[in-house]
DNA sequence: ACCTTATTCATCCATATGGTTGAACGAGAA
DNA sequence: TTCTCGTTCAACCATATGGATGAATAAGGT
């Protein structure tokens, strides 16, 4: 019933915000290119609940996976990261802008004693 | 049983995840400080809704509270949102780390030829 | 005192999320 | 074929989350 909305920016910072997810993408940043089995040994939970973390990772965008024979290589992307960055200057542009405008404005007044 | 977590980054992260609470925060800065009952006014949602979203970016230091009578003036706080970007840079950084360490590795091998 | 206004608190609901365990699948090795 | 390995799929569970509604609180206006 709920309209459930899911855009890229929205699954970016889902995923980004779960420390679990977010050592992943440190393990991968640090050593590369790295086998499902090899970042669940990693970590204190089961290799299927890392599984899933990859996996919302991967709808995110910020890994992408390569399968060679029975093994599945995950690799970080850093691209789409990009968009929180773009984001937060986007807010901040706002924000600074209406601060100009507030400035101007009592400059203005200020001019007018 | 499940240890919940909870550090700045990931409570900055989270809060930043929803749609509505971008949107929030985006009117605010925008509009500047601004009463709950008005934020409410600009959404498809009950006051209750938005007053929790509200208490969520509260909660992540994302905006700050004034109570001046019976009204409470909501303000954006930009501050905690360079969190985000330190944890992407630094991310990126331990990215190209790695990068550099592979290149010159692979020159190296190079001159050797 | 009583009304009105602004907001939170308390419940309750449906769905999402993070976790577990066990079965299933795909593909080389014995 | 049967074994093992790497991984996902399917259930299932407890808790979190986003939403609604109605009561409670706070404080000035009448």
């Amino acid at each position: 019933m709920v309209e459930r909305e899911s855009t890229p920016l929205t699954d970016i910072l889902k995923a980004a915000s779960d420390p679990t997810r977010r050592s992943i993408l440190t393990l991968l940043a640090q050593d590369g290119p790295t086998r499902v089995t090899e970042i669940a040994a990693r970590f204190e939970k089961s290799l299927n609940a890392v599984s899933k973390h990859i996996k919302v990772l991967e709808a995110a965008g910020l890994v992408s996976r390569r399968t060679a024979w029975r093994e599945h290589i995950i690799e970080v992307r850093m691209e789409p990261l990009v968009e929180i960055d773009r984001w937060f200057r986007d807010l901040r542009s706002i924000w600074e802008m209406r601060l100009d405008a507030l400035e101007s404005l009592l400059t203005e007044e200020n001019d007018n004693d």
